[in-house]
DNA sequence: CTTTTTGCAAAGCGTTTGCATTGAA
DNA sequence: TTCAATGCAAACGCTTTGCAAAAAG
């Protein structure tokens, strides 16, 4: 079940983004595709670090960024810092802007019904959904035209 | 549209989780009522701090926590540090464990189809919708019965 | 040769901890 | 009177910054 590994596919999304292949760059790549779930910058330095033991932790960090600034990757939503509260306790749902980063709280009935399927409450003692968009905000693409 | 602040509802949930009834959780909780969409922390200190001039960072923290924790206010997801990267592009969905933090994939083909309202998409620049389930992971409610 | 990228070290930001003091029940 | 909650200050974890050196194109 190992992911297959493109890197023709690295080497011309870096150009279409004007980014220079680096060996440090293609390390990181490849490590991300041996990947557990959900990797932190630092749990990909030990790994990247293995292979390349010059690495700092910095570069690492930092082309991860990169990488889900072009889509290489994406960035996963949690529950972590800076926190945020809700004291709204009513069913809704977010937006989340890419740009700015602002969450944007809306209602659709839809969602509020969605029929989880009984394979994952065998799995999971569900306690709430919500439905989560990620894109561009009005404000923000606004300010990409103007 | 202000929300009507219910002290009895606090009280007998203070008391129903063995939390003491303090000047400052008090404060805390009236300010959640007027709260703009998703305080941090030290947002609700600033606010928190004009009725109450000598609380503490600390306390308002704790408290939001607590909070959480009882379910008087909710935690939002939200891109922020620690943060996680998703090598996988494909559709899929999330279950945030509240226990142990662990955020698991999960695939089903009804989250992948939902229809975005056009009212959304007007307001709206979507790239990417996901379903976020929340609650507690198999694993963690072993731990609880055993 | 030019411009990006890297590595390092220091700074930064928000959170958490340990502990003595205060105060709710 | 007891035990939880508070406030403070220091420690902490992770990220970000500034900059000189290295390397890609």
């Amino acid at each position: 079940m190992q992911k297959e590994i493109d890197l023709g596919v690295f080497s011309k999304e870096c150009r279409r983004h004007n980014l220079r292949v680096t060996p440090q760059r293609t390390a990181i790549f490849r490590e991300l595709a041996k990947a557990k779930s959900h990797p932190s910058a630092d749990e990909m330095f030990q790994a990247v670090r293995k292979e390349f033991p010059n690495i700092s932790y910095d570069t690492v960090n930092r082309t991860l960024l990169t990488f889900s600034r072009i889509g290489l990757i994406n960035l996963v939503e949690g529950h972590t810092t800076p926190r945020r509260f809700d004291p709204d306790l009513s069913s809704h749902h977010h937006f989340h802007c890419q740009q700015c980063g602002r969450i944007i709280d809306f209602c659709n009935s839809d969602f509020d019904d969605l029929k989880i399927p009984s394979s994952l409450l065998r799995e999971f003692d569900v306690t709430s959904s919500r439905v989560v968009l990620r894109g561009i905000c009005k404000a923000c693409s606004r300010k990409r035209i103007g």
